[in-house]
DNA sequence: TATTGTTATACTCTATAACTATA
DNA sequence: TATAGTTATAGAGTATAACAATA
């Protein structure tokens, strides 16, 4: 691409858009060698850090990644298909699917996360480390307001 | 949505996005009185600043825009629908299109460029006014690089 | 009746390939 | 031959509607 207007490269649309689809792209690159994409891994992070506490049905799942249950389903295909994640049926409701990581699923998830990891540090390089977590505390003040981002801040 | 869980809420991916996607939500209400939205106001943007110098060809804007120019197509059909901006054959080089704002697109720049404005310094309020600055240039840095971003700063 | 998962369908955004008219 | 604009088409990503199984 071509180096923008300056009129366009002093917006803050036009700068996360840019942004975002750098560091996908980025990650993308970084998570390659492991089959999945950066939603996919997201998709496993979630279903290992919830179902250490209690296993999780898709539109639970869903719900926790904010996509649509059809968009869930296909997610899952995926995966499963990958042999990443299982799914079985709730026994107390045979409507529900439970899902959960197969131990490739969870060996796959440790070693992409490392890698995912180590991308968003060479994204963020040019930025000293403060810088880089001051961004980090500013967008999740602009997500989810000045409380939510305190107490992630904590954790 | 559900509030996404601590393991989603620190990636700087899941942030930008959803960052964004608010934004581009902010932006689509405020933009909706002028019957555009942020993509099409942008081409108005680079239309007009770079217009001042020569006139663009479709070519040329779509590269500004950083769009394939077959989606350069579809953009000027929009506008050129809504009577904001008009084609016509370069003299010079017959292939070429000329676009150029219409009277009606110069007034809707100006009146919808402060809305957009308006919005984006509503979505940044939560943040100091400092704090909004740094944010801005820090994902010019990470777009643009350190050189570029100091430049872009000047302006 | 309502809910979970699923399928079919559609809509947006984007890009690739092929066509046309000009150069 | 190459370039600018266009059209047709296809691929991601996402959402709505309808259906089957279950509650």
């Amino acid at each position: 691409m071509t180096t923008p207007p300056e009129a366009l490269a002093s917006r803050l649309g036009y700068l996360l858009k840019h942004a975002q689809l750098k560091l996908t792209e980025a990650a993308a690159q970084a998570l390659a060698p492991f089959g999945i994409d950066g939603r996919e891994l997201a998709v496993l992070v979630v279903l290992a850090a919830e179902s250490a506490a209690y296993p999780l049905s898709q539109l639970e799942a869903a719900g926790l990644l904010g996509v649509d249950r059809t968009t869930m389903v296909a997610l899952v295909d995926r995966l499963e298909g990958k042999g990443l994640v299982e799914r079985r049926r709730s026994p107390e409701d045979r409507r529900k699917n439970i899902v959960g990581l197969t131990p490739a699923g969870e060996d796959c998830l440790r070693r992409a996360e490392r890698a995912r990891a180590a991308a968003e540090r060479r994204f963020l390089a040019p930025l000293g480390k403060e810088e880089a977590d001051r961004l980090v505390r500013t967008l999740q003040i602009l997500n989810f307001g000045q409380g939510a981002a305190a107490e992630a801040a904590e954790a």
